[in-house]
DNA sequence: CGAATCATGATTAATTTTGAGCAATTCAGA
DNA sequence: TCTGAATTGCTCAAAATTAATCATGATTCG
């Protein structure tokens, strides 16, 4: 008998969930005619390749193809807790470097929400959208250099001379993915050469990646796990949570919901 | 039998509080068919994502990101003209220094409308917004600082630092006034000091002010009339225009249609 | 052929969501 | 200012959902 492969059970969930929006994991179970185990798991690999949004009680498609807007929200809505979440490691007056990238823009918009923090706050960036977002808030320093396209951040020569000439209480950086051996990695080498630097002229690193981060090698690796003092995500698989509480890294998760 | 998602839920609350502008938590509760507890702690939900806010008996939509639009709407039609007039004195290939404030801002909006020039030049700024408009559409660099409050403007030792170290062929300048024995004038005095270096590396210094900002004497001049080239103004009272004239700066205005 | 790997299903423990009850708070009218 | 009603925040327990572990059969690879 040839059984539906699983490749072609991952793509029936993708059409019912095209069809439907979103669906319940009961709903799915009963569809395919499988182990509620086994949906779950597909769901997993599908939220991997970052193709759904897994929620509790089901799923829902992650590109916003059918003119659903509100999957960006729901996206949005995780990165928000994340960044939520990231909140709770910085102490008031302390000097804060912010990375660039849309992990630590949706940190700077928590930010903004919260101005009785922030006001006390010196924070220091090479993201012109995290400083765009910041403007006004609170002492802001934004390190110079060449705008490296898509992720509104500065680099360059320039950049690593500034961010070396300054110390830094709380590091809150984002990556590309995490390889589960060596560590948090990023696609581009010359960011990748900031962060590094970053992390040495900082007392406190916090890594923040959302769990789909998990997984995938990446190319620049920028910091081994011993040299990070948290990782905040949305959710921590349990190799995960082991490989990092390994090296001594605490695991943070949003709490309430 | 598909029940509704949390996530759906969510959303449903922010289509209804779109429509309705405000809502009680009583109707709101009604309308999903959950209890008050549920509606309550959605709400909460919502509000820490910085979507709603919420207040005794009810919820309204967060008003949107409005601190940014409303000072892109100001004196929008005037300042346009201005821009498209100052793009007429770059050349290809050139490297532009784009100054801060709304009246760079409203220049870089008009090269991101003309991407074919645009593209093949390199531009250097201190103003973040700047920075943010152009991203994408050319070699850009920032030059590094602290963030100077309500203008964006990127200052201090390292931006001094950074543009000494660098030559352009054009500089666009802003200002805050014109004072019509000493020349142009900034309110800020570390904003004049840069303009300062700015002209010193500069082949060419244009000077764009529209013509209110003529008579006004300010406070920090940062530049003589005959260290100008360049005057791009909406409109040149004939005082004004002979001053300039007399230092042998070109006075340029939008060709009337 | 045998060992190793993988996908699957079942079981159990942990987590999340939800609704209800109760005290504290807020609001509106006298 | 006082009072009563409405609203909210809180804790608790029940129900649903998910994560982790293990056993089983299929498949792959040496």
């Amino acid at each position: 008998m040839n059984a539906p492969l699983a490749e072609d059970r991952l793509q029936r969930i993708l059409n019912l969930l095209a069809r439907h929006g979103s669906l319940r994991t009961t709903a799915l179970t009963e569809a395919l005619g499988v182990s509620g185990a086994t949906t779950r798991r597909d769901l997993d690999t599908l939220e991997r390749r970052g193709l759904i949004r897994k929620m509790h009680g089901g799923a829902a498609l992650a590109s916003q193809d059918q003119g659903y807007q509100d999957r960006a929200a729901l996206h949005q809505g995780r990165k928000t807790d994340l960044a939520q979440t990231a909140l709770g490691l910085i102490r008031p007056g302390q000097t804060v470097y912010l990375d660039a990238g849309t992990t630590a823009r949706s940190v700077a918009q928590a930010l903004r929400r919260t101005p009785e923090l922030t006001r006390t706050l010196r924070v220091v960036t090479h993201g012109i959208d995290v400083a765009y977002e910041l403007n006004g808030e609170c002492p802001l320093y934004v390190v110079g250099g060449e705008v490296y396209g898509s992720t509104f951040s500065l680099t360059g020569p320039d950049a690593l001379d500034t961010v070396r000439r300054y110390r830094y209480d709380l590091f809150l950086v984002g990556c590309t993915s995490i390889d589960p051996t060596r560590g948090p990695t990023n696609s581009n080498l010359i960011e990748a050469q900031q962060k590094a630097a970053i992390i040495a002229q900082s007392t406190r690193t916090a890594l923040i990646a959302d769990s789909s981060k998990w997984g995938p090698p990446g190319f620049a690796t920028f910091a081994r796990f011993d040299q990070l003092r948290d990782w905040v995500t949305d959710h921590a698989p349990a190799d995960a949570r082991a490989a990092f509480e390994a090296h001594g890294v605490q695991v943070h998760q949003p709490q309430l919901r």
